[in-house]
DNA sequence: CGTACATTTGATCCACTTCAAACTCGGTGG
DNA sequence: CCACCGAGTTTGAAGTGGATCAAATGTACG
């Protein structure tokens, strides 16, 4: 449960001060607000102590008063069905937003947790809420991130119910990729942040399942597994697998022009 | 395809041209902002002719300029697969919003179509913006109508991971039930706008099973069904087959006090 | 280095799908 | 007014993808 207690290189993120010279301020802000813009919210961010794996960031229930934005490492998101299991939401990884879902309610929707250590940014809301007033750049963000989570939302539930376990795996594996792409990492090498299990969780299908899949998988040459290393082969027919086009997948959230 | 042209009753509401004196404002404006804001909103929001059973209130890449509150009827929402089926993602009813997912697109990610003769109001988006700027109860609102949104989606994303077709088909019915209370309809008798095989897209099941799990219910004694009209005999037991406490189940969407 | 836990692999089972056919009902035209 | 039609719904029978159960192997950590 309780593991060792850090590493360098996050505790150097975590010292960093300023969202000018974050280097994910292209991602988590990818409204470019204008340097005064930046300069104001900076004000209202505060840093917090990386969470070690297992920490809860909030809980099902917590007094909703911030949003994060993950700094390094990563976060499930999860509900509890009501006979005490845990369905997981989502999957955070750096300079994604964690928390938007408890906006109209007082308190999180869902639970969330690291994987691993983890450093993120918390954003006050009522603060950020009045300054979104001063500043419609951002207020654009935080309906465009929000919205980005419905839409990924509904592919989630036509994944769920319409497609079977090979392909929910490949999308799963793709849109994974998609994700370290966008934050300049390789789209055919990574580490997954989750066992198993928790990708079963997420994909409603069982453990042994997720594992034949990966198995076959590779011995169609389509990725290669070594324990949580990752290595896709074949992503075009990993698309394909997925039933998405290539460009589909690799589609960053869209900015609203108007 | 094209049916029968209208109802007298949809046009007299189609008439309806003031926020303030709509008998649905209570639900579709839960905020109660005040009396000169309503004023504002009003101003923006044109009303349409009615849809006729099966026209498109949009469709999934046509471009985003408005967002909808439903008056009378009822629509579904879906998005197309990639091999060209449908997957429903919602239902709405009178008095919920229509199209925030596509707020940070220039395109609506998704298709609308009404299920019978349904009346809209529409709100141009560009101007909601602006007009969110001015007035912060109802950029509250629309946070909160879209936080709702996923918090709704987690739940389905649940039910479709975790839940077995009896349990699907009760939450189903459970939902709909309370959302007819809400609008001060009964909650045990009530008409399903959608045919069982949309139902069935809806919950991830094939239109037989969600067939056998009405005639199940029903010599059950938990609900009695003629045709599209349900009568909720047994409302407990309902909620106890979709695993919810009842208070969960008749929860309005909470608002944010801060 | 050993214990606990995660992952893989194999064998069996079952809830739901699929296929097939009967039935219901609202609409339509003779 | 009624026979007919077609879509929607129900019911039955058979098939299957993935769950579950069980056990072996691999791996991280104290």
């Amino acid at each position: 449960m309780s593991s060792q207690a850090n590493k360098g290189a996050c505790l150097n993120l975590a010292k960093e001060t300023r969202c000018m010279t974050c280097s994910l301020s292209a991602l988590c802000l990818p409204l470019s607000l204008n340097l005064e813009d930046i300069d104001q919210l900076d004000r209202i961010i505060k840093r917090r102590q990386p969470l070690k794996k297992g920490d809860h960031l909030f809980r099902q229930g917590d007094h909703f008063d911030s949003v994060y934005a993950v700094r390094s490492g990563s976060l499930k998101n999860y509900i509890m069905t009501n006979d005490g299991e845990e369905q997981i939401t989502n999957f955070h990884l750096p300079s994604e937003l964690v928390g938007l879902d408890g906006v109209d309610c007082s308190s999180y929707p869902v639970s969330s947790k690291a994987l691993e250590t983890t450093t993120v940014c918390e954003i006050p809301y009522s603060r950020l809420q009045s300054l979104a007033q001063e500043l419609p750049d951002l207020r654009n963000q935080i309906f465009s991130s929000m919205s980005k989570e419905i839409r990924d939302d509904k592919q989630m539930m036509l994944l769920l119910s319409k497609k079977n376990a090979e392909e929910r795996v490949a999308t799963f594996l793709a849109n994974l990729s998609s994700r370290f792409k966008r934050r300049g990492y390789s789209p055919y090498t990574f580490r997954l942040p989750m066992s198993r299990n928790e990708i079963g969780n997420y994909l409603g299908l069982a453990v042994e399942t997720v594992s034949r899949v990966f198995t076959r998988f590779q011995s169609l040459q389509v990725i290669a597994v070594n324990g949580k290393e990752v290595h896709i082969t074949d992503r075009q027919q990993l698309h394909e697998i997925a039933g998405v086009t290539e460009c589909e997948a690799d589609q960053p959230n869209k900015l609203v022009a108007s």
